[in-house]
DNA sequence: CTTGAACCTCTAGTGACTAGAGCACTTACA
DNA sequence: TGTAAGTGCTCTAGTCACTAGAGGTTCAAG
């Protein structure tokens, strides 16, 4: 049995953030000590662990509190899983795309002004005009 | 001139969301119709469109409203513009450079599992078990 | 027994909007 | 000129995933 501190120390996470997942339903409400201290165990830390790395991943809390929900009832979980996890890699490709595509756009930006002393910078107007972009965002 | 309405078309802007840049000072309250109805021109339309920009560019407004000041005093502005468009460059390559490792990550909590009827699913283990993972996150 | 660190609850703030309530105004047509 | 639809107004509260702070209590080491 330890307390939220070390719960913390031990997975990562911070302590107002372990209460907001309690609060949120993500973790039971653990047993208290005494004077109304969370006393945690292995359990605790499991779930918590598993919420981190969730999260870690760039899961929204929505979807880790389905697969936390799967873990609950094994029996469906196969299908419904493989889903969360091809949702999640779809969107995580979606965004690396769109990132490339600003990077471009950014790139062209900066070359817009060749930073000399006596030159004109326009790197402003190339923020401000989209008709200079080449993709779509 | 122009209703609000008419510039949230011709920007792709919505309109409460240009009422909340008006909230925050990132544009300069219009004039009104007899009506206390809010009533642009060509420059009101030519700053949201700015701002739309840098949005699109994933720019938070903070780093924006510099922008709109450094226009304004278009003396020092060289530096400071190119210095954003730099530190903004950074932040998308390292954004990518981290969304690549999770979608290593994610692609190997799929293969963990081969989808077969008969199979172990343990797509859930490997979610909840960074150990397996390569990379830091 | 004392001290200081860690804990408690509660409220409010972040960024960048979005949604809704409950009204007022504008505009097109009869 | 009347009216109805559409657009506008302000204000408040909600979103997500926390984070910060106030003001008080408990724990653990010396």
């Amino acid at each position: 049995m330890f307390s939220i501190g070390e719960l913390s120390k031990r997975t990562g996470v911070k302590v107002p953030t372990i209460r907001y997942y309690e609060q949120m339903g993500l973790i039971p409400e653990p047993g208290r000590s005494e004077g109304n201290q969370r006393r945690y165990d292995h359990q605790g830390l499991d779930r918590l662990g598993f919420i981190k790395h969730g999260r870690d991943l760039g899961l929204p809390l929505e979807a880790i509190r389905e697969l936390i929900q799967l873990q609950d009832r094994a029996g469906a979980a196969h299908v419904d899983s493989h889903r969360i996890a091809a949702e999640h890699l779809q969107d995580i490709r979606g965004r690396i795309q769109r990132l490339h595509l600003l990077e471009q756009e950014l790139v062209r930006i900066q070359a817009s002004c060749d930073g000399g002393p006596d030159h004109c910078c326009n790197i402003l107007r190339a923020f401000g005009d989209h008709s200079q972009c080449a993709g779509t965002h």
